[in-house]
DNA sequence: GCTATATTCAACCAAATGGTTGACGATTAT
DNA sequence: ATAATCGTCAACCATTTGGTTGAATATAGC
């Protein structure tokens, strides 16, 4: 149908993009990641390196935030640079803008948030 | 010092609300209930009733709803009332658009969106 | 060819998640 | 008073999650 055409479904086997995308964000570790990779591309060890955990650890988060499209990651050479792929969070944004007319982005409020996450969490 | 009169932080105790609200929206059982919301406010035997499965899972959802904030429960004689309560997506949404200018809502793909939902969830 | 560096893999673990069922407390209706 | 309805609670279960460690696999440098 044309429906089909349009809409495109999800069977068992793939789960929706909106699962992994909000489960990757709800971690406080991938949000910081996140932050960092705004600055900048980063290697894996790199990106580990504010963290007080294992780089195994960071490697996996590394792994969710990729298959959520979160973030790409290129080898090149024995590094693997990870970047940050701002078009995954469209749909997530999308969606979430049916519940409510947000006022137009409040700079301030959003500094204040950022400030936030990179002093908890990194 | 000033900054911390700004800036709010967050104890070991409380976790970051965006850590909540993130992980209550990775379920698509719960996002189908928001999508439900949207129309109306529902009671909670109401809200269960599209869903194959038991009311206490749904209860359990709600709970998790209602602690992100997102939802908001009041209950009248023996029925508890949902509500929407989408200013609570406000700090999730603020804190996305820091990842990329979004180009304004395009509202076919909202529609999309919504329509897979609803079709996938419910 | 060795050695160091970058990253992942595999096995394991504790805790959290998402579901079930059956009993229970409140409220409403007969 | 008794019965039906609304919703939660408690105990349980399987699976997932987020972390660890130690070994393994590239790749780069000497």
């Amino acid at each position: 149908m044309v429906d089909d055409y349009l809409a495109y479904r999800f069977n068992a086997a793939m789960a929706d993009p909106l699962d992994t995308v909000f489960a990757a964000l709800a971690d406080p570790t991938r949000r910081a990641i996140l932050n960092m990779l705004l600055e900048d591309d980063m290697a894996v060890t790199d990106v580990a390196e504010p963290f007080e955990m294992s780089l195994a650890a960071i490697s996996k988060h590394l792994g969710i935030l990729t298959k959520s499209g979160l973030i790409s990651q290129e080898k090149r050479g024995r590094v693997k640079w990870c970047k940050l792929e701002p078009d995954a969070l469209r749909a997530a944004s999308v969606w979430m803008q049916g519940f409510g007319q947000f006022e137009p982005v409040n700079l301030d409020a959003f500094e204040r948030f950022l400030e936030h996450e990179l002093d908890s969490d990194a």
